[in-house]
DNA sequence: ACTTGCATGTAAGTGGTTACATGATTGG
DNA sequence: CCAATCATGTAACCACTTACATGCAAGT
């Protein structure tokens, strides 16, 4: 899944600029979690655009900037649909924290402490997001499965979490700090 | 998490070629989930042995092909810990399947159907892997908290598709097939 | 006076993948 | 005889990120 499938399915639900397409990415959380930046979705929508699968027209505003705001036309609908029913790709999970957890016993206590934590508050912070998009969203089927999809993830992440982080305090390094790097 | 740091953990543990590497990250599937090829894995070893952070010696073989069996050193070591000890990157989880679930009301049921179930046979298998690992190797206490949170969200992620898909299912298209791409 | 938000875009750099090149041996 | 496994490496390519360039208005 690259920026312009994922330029093609926000403008699919309904007209946007590019600054409104990052912004859903990045704060909204589009539910199935993407991020993109604008270098990758400005070129993506101009190049959209030449192969005629989006319109713009640019719109003034008294106070702020012009903008351009795309809709998708019956090509774009046709070649995202066609885009779909191709075969997926893998899902990817990536995690450094996880990383970090592997080799808790060669680093200090408070460093590890520190990183669990952290990792815990984004894991509710990202399960709140989540629960506040799916209020907010008077949201399609589709996206209510999605969204309770990853709603049930998050939730068992963050009481696995909650239940076993200090099992991986107690692996670390007691010693205060004789600094194992340098 | 780069293919850099890849390597000096794997490396951590012991000795190891490239070819060996890349095997682990594929198939044993290093728990916390990173692919890299060879067209990575090859310039990330040499360029590690031209910073001193592993050192390499050639091993001839009867009947194959020499291999260069790389080792950790303590600068290594080092800048491990170092890296280790540095902000720790966000963690990604990138979904196509979601997407395309996200829009199942547009797809043909068939298409759903093939995808779910696709879907599930991925979980099912990933999840199997991660109990075979856990089996296998006589794992250190950080490797065994790593699987066991693995193996908590692949279960769940399992369970919660099985339980759901059908949902997802009802709500494709349900005429038999129009091509609506086309 | 400075920062933040709105708004678009480009250029350089990064971190990878894919495909290719090479070559021996074993098993079907 | 062909495919697969072992084994290393390079070159071309790709998608995306970061940093930069520009500019105006409102809030602090």
């Amino acid at each position: 899944m690259n920026v312009r499938t994922l330029c093609l399915s926000i403008l699919f639900e309904g007209e946007a600029t590019g600054y409104e397409i990052r912004r859903k990415c990045v704060e909204g959380e589009c539910a199935y979690f993407i991020e993109a930046s604008f270098g990758s979705i400005y070129p993506a929508l101009n190049k959209l655009e030449q192969e005629g699968l989006v319109t713009s027209r640019t719109q003034q505003q008294s106070g702020k900037p012009a903008k351009k705001v795309y809709s998708i036309t019956d090509a774009g609908r046709a070649a995202f649909a066609d885009e779909l029913a191709a075969p997926l790709g893998e899902d990817v999970f990536r995690s450094p924290f996880l990383l970090f957890a592997r080799y808790a016993h060669i680093l200090p206590r408070e460093l590890v402490e520190t990183r669990a934590a952290e990792q815990l508050d984004k894991l509710v912070q990202d399960r709140k997001k989540l629960d506040n998009v799916a209020a907010e969203h008077g949201s399609k089927a589709g996206d209510t499965w999605v969204l309770n999809y990853g709603r049930a993830i998050m939730e068992l992440a963050e009481r696995h979490m909650r239940a076993h982080m200090h099992e991986l305090i107690t692996m670390a390094r007691a010693e205060p700090n004789k600094d194992a790097a340098e």
